[in-house]
DNA sequence: CGCGGCCTTGAACCCCATCAAAGCTGGTGG
DNA sequence: CCACCAGCTTTGATGGGGTTCAAGGCCGCG
């Protein structure tokens, strides 16, 4: 993989890439197909911040895998209201699409500095394959989820169940440490998640302080109880697949 | 075709089956795709309002295409608030997944007398693959727009907004007479849909009836200038194929 | 040490929820 | 043909969760 870290390495850096450990995860890989991860992961390259990998309505030029750094899914209508549909997390996929010249349903934007690489052709590697289809399937949860979300939770709810969703997608691509994860929104980003204020999201995190169940300082939070949140949020579990455990 | 009608035919009834008019403007569909919906279609089945066709976190015993009547995939919380996630209408696929043993990620519930078959073997009519991964596409798409809706739309907006969606999506299957659709879900339902209440959900409907924008009785419903009220909640077309003018 | 981005706080307001009750309508049976 | 009933729609009054507007504070960074 890449000889150019984008942030300060860990102590006990991780012997395989999050996107790999991710996908690896999804569906057995065989030793092919990580290799065919890793060519890709080879020529990966780095985008700023804020930087628009997909346009909402253009034509998709490649899938894409989300090596390192956030990316969102996200909607702006006519007036500048803003609302993120989704995140992008390492290991996720950005336009992957089984038809003929697709086009992008949504914008897609860069977070944080974000390092990409395109997805190897799931035609030639079977176990992929099934790892994107796999993919494809938690993404739609995800959506469910978040129109769960938005629907029928309260703001203090859906602070709780974003950041369970967030902890348990960091955590399937091995980037918990010490139960704690980075987290590169601004409270102003969240709200335009949660379809709230960001006035609105300052207080509930506060009062999610105060509860003593989420502690975020410094682009980094932990869920102090993840069983109890689940279970007071009403959060079901998000499986895919019977058997493997995956997803 | 079955030999069955739902319900009263109207005088110019239609010489095709409005789930093989979607699926064929999604993808040309050559003669032998389309002989393999008809027999499909040919041994459909009728459910009853409220039956459950996929209970979320079973298996999926078979993908389904909906031929005639609406579904809609829905989620309970352990206290009773009810959010539905989106719509199924007539070549609307159900339970389609690419991935081994899928698990569904939500419930689906016929909202009226349903009549599904089994979605015929993508692999054994490419052009019928095809038409599903754009139809797959456009499901997102919808998804999409209903977190759009959820998140930053008024209440009034929202109701505007579904309207145009439900009116483009019968349109799609060819069910658009005399510019009135079917519409049967109450307002109780649309307001599980809308992340509201019924009351305001009335509430909203007779200031549309009074905007001039909106006429709903008997279960039909016009909406009288689609471009204006289309530019008016700030919707963006929803289309997700290059060339191809279908979705 | 100053500056820009982000977080925090307070007060007033409003959209939508809640609660309760009444009216309508289509379908059914007498 | 009418009476009835269940489900749905409509209306009013009141309250609360979240917004809006505005200002101030904190903190990392150059």
């Amino acid at each position: 993989m890449s000889t150019l870290p984008l942030q300060f390495q860990h102590a006990f850096s991780q012997a395989v890439s999050p996107a790999v450990e991710r996908l690896s995860a999804l569906a057995p890989l065989d030793a092919e197909a990580i290799h065919a991860l890793e060519r890709a992961i080879d020529s990966s390259v780095v985008d700023r911040p804020r930087t628009e990998l997909l346009a909402e309505g253009r034509e998709i030029p490649a899938a894409l895998i989300v090596i390192e750094g956030w990316a969102a899914r996200v909607r702006i209508l006519p007036d500048g209201r803003r609302q993120f549909l989704s995140f992008l997390l390492p290991g996720d996929l950005i336009g992957m699409c089984r038809h003929q010249r697709p086009l992008a349903v949504s914008s897609v934007v860069a977070i944080t500095a974000l390092r990409t690489c395109r997805a190897p052709d799931g035609d030639r590697y079977p176990a992929l394959a099934e790892a994107y289809a796999v993919s494809a399937a938690l993404e739609e949860a995800y959506l469910l989820a978040q129109i769960g979300r938005l629907g029928r939770l309260s703001a203090l709810e859906r602070l709780g169940d974003v950041m369970l969703e967030l902890r348990e997608r960091m955590g399937r691509a091995g980037l918990l440490r010490n139960d704690t994860f980075e987290m590169p929104l601004t409270q102003e980003m969240l709200a335009d998640v949660l379809g709230l204020t960001p006035v609105h999201i300052n207080r509930m995190v506060q009062q999610a302080r105060r509860g003593g169940w989420l502690e975020w300082r410094a682009r980094r939070v932990t869920i102090t109880d993840p069983q109890g949140l689940t279970a007071t949020v009403g959060r079901a579990p998000i499986r895919v697949q019977a058997d493997h455990r995956g997803g």
